[in-house]
RNA sequence: CGGGGCGUAGCGCAGUUUGGCUAGCGCGCCUGCCUUGGGAGCAGGAGGCCGGAGGUUCAAAUCCUCUCGCCCCGACCA
C-alpha cells in the first residue's frame, strides 16, 4: 500500500472529545471516526486491527471446538419476554417497532437467540457438547458512552455459547474457554488477568472477568501479591476484622446532640471519635421495600453484594421522604436502634462495642450502642466493599488494588435460558433435561483499545506485531532523490513478495512529517532509506517499541525484516 | 436522570459580557517557488446558513424563547 493512497487521515491536534490515550490516538492516527455518541466508523487502519484481533479469536475458538455462526441484530421481543429480560434490561436496550407495530430490539447480547436457534435441533445427548460463537455488532444504549471504543453503544463482540449435558461438561467448556482467553489476550500483546466477578443481569453463579490493568480502567480490581487471588471489587470477599468485643465493657447508651452533623466525617470531628467506632446506617429500597444496611464508619457498602443477599431485582438508596418516614428524621440521622424495618449488618458491625450511630431523631446521635443489647440485626453478612490492605480471603496477605479494563468475561449460566425457553435434550435414560449453558464474551474493539492503553508513548501507538495494521513502513527521506526512491521501491516490492504487510511512504513530504506519521500510526518496523546509510549500501531499521536502530545492508533487508516479524 | 460545560472553516480556538460595516487566528487543504534525517520558508488561493427554528431590533455569531447535538462529573452498567 502506498501512503499517498492510504485513507488514514492523521490529525496533528487532538480532537476535543478525546481524553484517553487509546481514544486520542485512534482518532489522530486515522483508525476511527465518531458518528454519534458511542458510535464509530472504522477506517482502513482501524479495521485491519479489528480483523487481526478477530482472526486470533477465531483461531483460538476453533481450537476448543467452537463453530462460528452469524445471528440477527434485530431480534423479536417475544424471546426476550420469555426470559423476562425484555423488562430486566431496562433503558439499556435499543428498542424499535416495525410497521405492523411489532416490537423488536437491537441485540445487546444473544443468549435468547442462540437458545432459540438450537432448541428445536438439539434433541439428544449424543449431539453434546456444542460450542457456537459469533462475532458481530451488539447494541447497548449506555447511560454514558465514553472513552471511544472502550464504552460504546454499538460495539463488536465475540460471544461463544456452550451447551452441555451436565455440570461436568459445563465445567470443561468453561475452563477450555478460560484458557483460550488467556491465549487470545497474550497473543494480542496484552497483560490481562482473570479475576473473580459478579455475574450481574446475565445470570449464573461462577464467572471470571479478564482485566487489563490500566489507569484508565473503569473497574476496581483487588488482588493478592502473594497468591493467585484476584477479584472485581463488586465480588471481592471482605475478610474478618479485628473484634473490639474483648476490649471494652458495654457502657450505658447515651443520646447526644449533634446539630447538623450528617456525615461520618462530621460526626468523628464533632464527637472526637474514630470512624471505626461509628455505624453507618443506610436506608435502601429493595424492590420498593425499605431495608436498613449497616456498615462500619470507615467501610463502604457494596451494593452488588447487598442486592445479591436480598435477592431483589431493583436496589436503590431510599429517597429523603422514605428516609424521613422510616427513621422519623431527616437524612443523616438514621440508626439501627428502634428501627422498624429489616436490618442487614455487615460482619464487622457485629464486632463493634460502644458504637456511635444516628438516633433516628433530627440533630441527635447515640453513643455506646451495642449489638444484641440495643438492637438486633435480621441478617449478618459480608456487605461491605473490600479495600486495599484487607486480608486476602485465600491466604491472608494484604490485598492491593488496581484499575482494570474488562476485555472479556466467562460465565457459567446453568439452565436459566434453556429452562425459560424450553431447550431440552434426552439423556441416556430417555429422560428430558434442560441444556446446561455457558457464555463467553470478548469486546473486540475494547481489546484493541486496551492494547493501545498498554502500548503507547507520547508520539503514538506502539502496536504489537500480532495486531499491527501493517508490519513495516518504508520511508525514503526524499522521494526526489532517485537512488533513495529506487531503493525504497525495490525494498517495498521485495517485502510484498515475502508476504510482509508493508506501506511505502511515497509522499513528497519532508522527513519529519513522515516520521511523525509513522510513529503515530505505530508501524512496528520502520525502514528509513536515507543518504547517510545508503552511501554505505545500507538502510536503517527502527523498531517502534524500543527505538532500537540497526544498519542493514540493502540486499539482506528482506530476510532481516521477515526474521523480526516471525519472532513477533 | 441530576450537576457543570461546549456547538463559529477539516482540526484546535478567538470574537458573545457591552448588538454595528466585508466574521478572525493557528494548523491542515489547493497553486507556484524553494526545501528534504523529526510536523521548514516565501507568495498567492479556496473553504463558514456562526448547530437548528422562532422572536426582539434600523441592524443579531452576540439579546430572548424553544429545540437538537456533543463533552465532563455523578448515579448506572454483559
Amino acid at each position: 500500500m502506498l501512503m499517498s493512497q492510504l485513507y488514514a487521515p492523521t490529525l496533528r491536534e487532538t480532537p476535543a472529545e478525546a481524553e484517553l490515550a487509546s481514544h486520542r490516538f485512534m482518532l489522530r492516527a486515522g483508525l476511527i471516526r465518531r458518528s454519534a455518541a458511542g458510535v464509530y466508523s472504522f477506517l482502513p487502519l482501524g479495521l485491519r486491527v479489528i480483523r487481526k484481533v478477530e482472526a486470533i479469536i477465531r483461531e483460538e475458538m476453533s481450537k476448543i471446538g467452537g463453530q462460528e455462526v452469524l445471528m440477527p441484530i434485530v431480534q423479536p421481543a417475544e424471546l426476550w419476554h420469555a426470559t423476562g429480560r425484555w423488562n430486566d434490561y431496562g433503558d439499556e436496550m435499543f428498542r424499535l417497532v416495525d410497521r405492523h407495530n411489532r416490537q423488536f430490539c437491537l441485540g445487546p447480547t444473544h443468549e435468547e437467540l442462540i437458545t432459540d436457534l438450537i432448541r428445536s435441533e438439539v434433541r439428544s445427548y449424543r449431539q453434546l457438547p456444542l460450542r457456537l460463537y459469533q462475532i458481530q455488532n451488539k447494541y447497548r444504549d449506555e447511560i454514558r458512552p465514553r472513552f471511544g471504543l472502550i464504552r460504546g453503544r454499538e460495539f463488536i463482540m465475540k460471544d461463544m455459547y456452550s451447551f452441555d449435558r451436565d455440570e461436568q461438561g459445563l465445567d470443561e467448556s468453561y475452563w477450555a474457554c478460560y484458557h483460550a482467553y488467556e491465549r487470545i489476550f497474550a497473543r494480542c500483546g496484552l497483560d490481562a488477568r482473570p479475576v473473580e466477578a459478579d455475574s450481574g443481569a446475565i445470570g449464573g453463579d461462577v464467572t471470571h472477568e479478564f482485566m487489563v490493568l490500566a489507569d484508565a480502567g473503569e473497574d476496581l480490581v483487588l488482588y493478592c501479591t502473594s497468591c493467585e487471588y484476584a477479584a472485581n471489587v463488586e465480588r471481592a470477599e471482605a475478610g474478618p476484622v479485628a473484634s473490639a468485643k474483648a476490649a471494652g465493657e458495654q457502657l450505658p447508651m447515651e443520646e447526644v446532640a449533634t446539630p447538623g452533623t450528617t456525615t461520618i466525617q462530621e460526626i468523628t470531628a464533632f464527637l472526637g471519635v474514630e470512624a471505626t467506632q461509628c455505624i453507618k446506617t443506610m436506608i435502601y429500597l429493595a424492590d420498593g421495600e425499605p431495608v436498613a444496611a449497616l456498615v462500619r464508619g470507615d467501610h463502604e457498602l457494596n451494593e452488588v453484594k447487598l442486592q445479591r443477599l436480598l435477592g431483589c431485582s431493583q436496589l436503590e438508596l431510599a429517597d429523603p421522604e422514605t428516609i424521613a418516614q422510616v427513621t422519623n428524621a431527616p437524612v443523616g440521622f438514621a440508626g439501627p436502634v428502634g428501627l422498624a424495618v429489616p436490618i442487614v449488618a455487615d460482619h464487622a458491625v457485629l464486632e463493634m462495642v460502644n458504637a456511635v450511630t444516628g438516633a433516628n431523631k433530627a440533630d441527635y446521635h447515640v453513643k455506646n450502642v451495642n449489638v444484641g443489647r440495643d438492637f438486633n440485626a435480621d441478617k449478618a453478612a459480608d456487605i461491605r466493599a473490600a479495600q486495599p490492605g484487607d486480608p486476602c480471603p485465600t491466604c491472608g496477605a494484604p490485598l492491593t488494588s488496581a484499575w482494570g479494563i474488562e476485555v472479556g468475561q466467562v460465565f457459567k449460566l446453568g439452565t436459566k435460558y434453556s429452562a425459560a425457553l424450553k431447550a431440552t435434550f434426552l439423556d441416556e435414560n430417555g429422560k428430558e433435561q434442560p441444556l446446561i449453558m455457558g457464555c463467553y464474551g470478548i469486546g473486540v474493539g475494547r481489546t484493541a483499545a486496551a492494547v493501545i492503553e498498554q502500548n503507547h508513548d507520547e508520539h503514538g501507538i506502539c502496536w504489537p506485531m500480532s495486531i499491527a495494521p501493517y508490519h513495516v513502513i518504508v520511508v525514503p527521506v526524499s522521494v526526489k532523490d532517485e537512488q533513495q526512491w529506487e531503493t525504497a521501491q525495490a525494498i517495498y516490492k521485495a517485502l510484498q513478495d515475502a508476504q510482509v504487510e508493508v506501506v511505502l511512504d511515497d509522499r513528497d513530504e519532508r522527513p519529519g512529517v513522515k516520521f511523525k506519521d509513522a510513529d503515530l500510526i505505530g508501524f512496528p518496523i520502520r525502514i528509513t532509506v536515507g543518504p547517510k546509510s545508503l552511501s554505505q549500501g545500507n538502510v536503517e531499521v527502527t523498531l517502534r517499541k524500543t527505538g532500537d536502530r540497526t544498519e542493514v545492508p540493502v540486499h539482506q533487508i528482506t530476510e532481516y525484516v521477515v526474521n523480526i516479524i516471525s519472532k513477533g
